[in-house]
DNA sequence: TGGACTATGTGAATTAATGCACAAACGGCA
DNA sequence: TGCCGTTTGTGCATTAATTCACATAGTCCA
């Protein structure tokens, strides 16, 4: 399930507090879910609960990243070393978290050579080789728009089985490698259309006449 | 609805390759979904389609940036000045897209001053005048962990009613307050889940034994 | 040792999302 | 103008996700 690099998040956190045992209702709590949806998705893993008492925080811990593959590193070669490239290099999170830089390339050959976070940008050409070397699984796309789809082809190319995609296209992949996006114009809308609802109801509401009706009204 | 973003960047697309029409098979094609499926999402905003022809590109555009709140620029406010911030700011996607950065502040006074992308970071004491005088809504959060929910707290009380979190935390928020969380760390995970369970299921073949079987007798 | 209490794990019920299939509506063409 | 092919919009069936509710299994205390 996708929630459980959630449940990963707040048993770590909480095993950082010094907690020992943790109830399904605490995190149902803390992730904002039902109780009863926590347990089910921990009870696909297998049974490492106790009845009357509740789940060990390191256990669960372990098998969650066992259950993630996280108990080994997976690095990873990032795709355009642009803005979004850069930043993603420079951010730490990655490596601390098991997904190390294990490369990072570009197209442009005046950017080869310069070194982001301790890792040189090769060119792309380069990518087979760094791929086979770290034993990359993992690619990630930060390229422009207009240059994802070769980007990913690349990647493919090279021998990459997921991708983590940043460009605010829709990648056409073959079956058999997996794909996420993260598109943070995307997110930012969604927002925009939390506060545009927000706004229309209030108006609406000046007007004691549903938002529904008012749009009728006027196509 | 979630997909509606997707939907607009599909037909801005088109728009861009002089596409004047569109209908709900194509673009299921584009996004990777279900044409019904398609057609429920854009029916919930209105009737905007043709039977026998379609729906036009522009105008469809036009209506999701309507629903969406896109029809006009919501500038956000960044909190945190470190790497991450650094690059969200360097990223100039944002205000491409209608969410210009109003500015970016941090609690580090060594920080203050410096420029990132045009715009002086300012001091976290700054954040309400700045929420007034842009008349932000949306906040950023691009802290460590440890800082974000004192970030978030800060943002509400300046009066922001949105908030896009960066940090590997959970926020606690007032009802009334949206979120949208990004953890690029968790994206990964996911990939690695994905990884893992290629290889879990490359040697359950091997001894011609299902992932499932494994599991429970090792248990 | 046994009873009271607590929290898991899961079958069953409910709710939401998805996909199918088709009537209604439109454009084009003769 | 009237028919034919096309595509929308949507009722209905189907599938998936969520939630309820409780038997089961464990701890703790007297």
């Amino acid at each position: 399930m996708s929630r459980l690099p959630i449940y990963l998040q707040i048993l770590t956190e909480q095993a950082g507090h010094g907690t020992v045992g943790i109830s399904s209702e605490q995190m149902a709590e803390l992730a904002g879910v039902n109780a009863a949806k926590v347990r089910k998705d921990l009870s696909y893993l297998g049974s490492y609960g106790t009845r009357g008492v509740g789940y060990e925080v390191d256990y669960l811990v372990f098998q969650i990243r066992r259950e993630l593959g996280l108990d080994h590193n997976w690095p990873v070669v990032i795709v355009g070393a642009g803005n979004l490239g850069h930043a993603l290099a420079g951010y730490g999170g990655f490596g601390e978290r098991g997904f190390p830089i294990g490369g990072i390339v570009d197209i442009d050959a005046t950017l080869v050579g310069s070194t982001v976070a301790g890792v040189t940008v090769r060119h792309v050409d380069d990518l087979s080789e760094i791929v086979s070397a770290y034993e990359i699984c993992i690619g990630v796309v930060a390229t422009p728009a207009a240059a994802a789809q070769v980007a990913a082809d690349l990647l493919v190319a090279a021998g990459v089985t997921s991708i983590l995609n940043f460009a605010p296209v829709m990648l056409n992949l073959p079956v058999g490698v997996s794909a996420r996006k993260v598109d943070l114009a995307v997110e930012l809308q969604i927002l925009s259309y939390h506060e545009q609802r927000r706004a229309n109801i209030a108006a609406a509401s000046l007007q004691s006449l549903p938002v529904r009706a008012r749009r009728s009204a006027n196509a």
